[in-house]
DNA sequence: CGGACCACTATTTTCGAAAATAATAGCGGT
DNA sequence: ACCGCTATTATTTTCGAAAATAGTGGTCCG
């Protein structure tokens, strides 16, 4: 324990045993993901340093981690921005996810064991749940965004590559600030329960060829729907 | 320009327009990617700003963007130290460059126009002159490290996209770590050039299948090398 | 009127000191 | 002697001031 710590500290700025700038780093990620902060939005230090109470320095890192995961712009000595949407660029995420995901799958079926099999079942059960409770709006709710997350990488994660698993997570994020960005504008969600379903189904039954059928549909028709949606945000640059 | 700037300033401290966290990065990943700083090695501040001449903050900059691309372990409240290696780690990085490296080659052979085939070619001429000078050790050769980098990612570079470039890049680098370490033991380099050379080929005669096989060949079997011959430092960790 | 130059302001980037935390050594009780 | 505890030291992490750089507007000359 530090020798000036004094007794009264109110409450922990940050979890415990974290850093401030890895506490930032989460916040920070989280409101790009969300579109909290919009695409090509100036981050200025000031501001930032506002909202999030961290100096200088702090949020430096915290920014140029995130633009190594590709969700922040640095632009030397001009400062960050939140890293512009392009029509291109979701091609491009939409593209990679489906080469990595489609074979992910097919190790994790190849692979799992009943431990997977429960987390797959576990999650999607959880995220039926969520799903009755407001069928409306599930990207507006919070507990169904870490819901269907877990469920997604449940299904792959008895791949068995811890490095392909952290490639696919980023590119998962960057794939969910566009579901977010057409979220506002999308009238409907379609029926993304019952292909989940059909998903689960199809991974516990050791079905890779129709499961990874199925996961590249629901890929490429999320981003589809994106396309649809929100093209209109989609020509700056 | 500042105001308070003495005239007398000796040289650039770094290039032009870039800051100085980036400049540290390059170099700091650069005696990553070489060995220069070994595996599982803590990474003090003292030391490195000695080495670098760069203050905590900025150090602290650079190693979070190599902890994001995976060659800096950062353990929170502890420190950093460069990435450790082992038989799974290599087995990962040689796994996941296959599957990637492969589909880029299959969309640049595709999608290559004149300027493509020009690189491929022209970067691999290079690469040939400079084994010609010194066909001993190439990976002690800083020129051939370079050609040899450049070579490979002329190869795909048409492939259309820098998501994925991006995602090889990394691969890349972490497998060259790889080569370097086993280099010392290495009693002689394989025949490389011969490789370089049909690949270029099949490459260049739109032979897409012919090219994949041999890219996955000439992949993987570097990687056995580094296994057989720098397997004694791969156990720790 | 236009456009190069300069002074001034806004903003980012870097630094080293200070605080927080972890690691280590020394001490006292059983 | 050995375990647990506290004081000390080593190291990382955070902060805000200061330096460097980019941006802006105004002025002077052609």
């Amino acid at each position: 324990m530090g020798r000036t710590m004094p007794d009264n500290a109110i409450r922990p700025r940050k979890e415990f045993g974290k850093t401030i700038a890895a506490d930032i780093t989460h916040r920070l990620r989280e409101e790009i993901v969300t579109c909290g902060l919009a695409p090509g939005e100036p981050l200025r230090f000031d501001v930032l340093r506002e909202r999030f109470g961290a100096s200088f320095t702090t949020l430096r890192e915290a920014l140029t981690a995130l633009a190594a995961e590709g969700l922040v712009d640095a632009q030397e000595q001009r400062g960050f921005r939140v890293a512009p949407v392009s029509r291109q660029d979701l091609v491009e995420v939409t593209d990679a996810r489906v080469l990595i995901e489609v074979e992910l799958m097919r190790r994790a079926i190849q692979k799992g064991d009943d431990d997977w099999e429960i987390a797959v079942i576990s999650t999607l059960h959880r995220l039926k749940r969520i799903e009755q409770r407001d069928p409306e709006h599930p990207l507006r709710d919070p507990e169904w965004k870490i819901a269907h997350r877990q469920f997604h990488q449940a299904l792959v994660s008895a791949c068995g590559s811890a490095t392909l698993l952290a490639i696919r997570a980023e590119l998962f994020d960057r794939a969910e600030r566009y579901r977010h960005l057409s979220a506002n504008f999308r009238p409907r969600p379609r029926d993304k329960a019952g292909e989940h379903q059909a998903i689960m189904q199809a991974a516990i039954s050791r079905n890779a060829d129709l499961a990874v059928q199925l996961i590249e549909t629901h890929i490429r028709s999320t981003a589809d729907n994106v396309a649809k949606y929100a093209g209109h945000l989609l020509e700056t640059e």
